[in-house]
DNA sequence: ATAAACTACTTTATAAAATAAACCAAATAA
DNA sequence: TTATTTGGTTTATTTTATAAAGTAGTTTAT
């Protein structure tokens, strides 16, 4: 009936960069952060985790002088957003589709 | 961009239980319990939290000599239900849809 | 040159949430 | 009559999210 959702996609900000991350080839930490309009605390921790997760790749680098945090999906990244969509639509009811 | 996502629905347990409550008249604890293979402490915790928001109606009865705890959606639950499928879309890319 | 303010974060602390474990009362079964 | 099951609730623990504070360096103004 109900099928699980993925626990780390199954946040708000943690969707909305693997969701943002899905449409672009790369992004980096200030661009994220605004189009999220998450604070930087909360978003280093949830970069951190889906990092760790493998669902996304970073790369610490410089653009000028200024550090510059850039990310992308992974592979397994888009699969488990597909996963988390695909599961997602076992809790919409077909009368409300 | 993205749209906040009512944090009471953003639940997988709550989720499943509005979804379950929405495609029908009423339903027990016991039947939810099932179908959402959620634990009895937990069930009752999430559905105290809905109740207390107004989402669901709950009331306790006998089935025979049995305590039977029924619940139904209500009008504010359909609502918010709606507006939480409307916000999720917009974590869905338009290429995923 | 130097202080003040700003950028780009990270780390740590606190609050809130989810889950699990323990409990309870009544009913049924052995 | 003493387990065991049913139908839950309450309490405790773990996990998660968020906020506050801190770090390292840069730019701007004086």
């Amino acid at each position: 009936m109900f099928r699980p959702l993925d626990p780390l996609l199954h946040s708000e900000l943690r969707l909305a960069v693997v969701s943002l991350l899905a449409g672009v080839e790369s992004a980096d930490f200030t661009f994220i952060k605004e189009q999220t309009r998450a604070t930087a605390g909360n978003l280093s921790v949830q970069i951190d985790k889906l990092a760790q997760a493998g669902y996304i790749a970073v790369t610490k680098g410089y653009k000028g002088k200024k550090p510059q945090t850039l990310c992308r999906i992974t592979p397994a990244g888009i699969e488990a957003f597909r996963d988390y969509l695909e599961a997602l639509k076992s809790y919409i009811p077909t009368s409300m589709r």
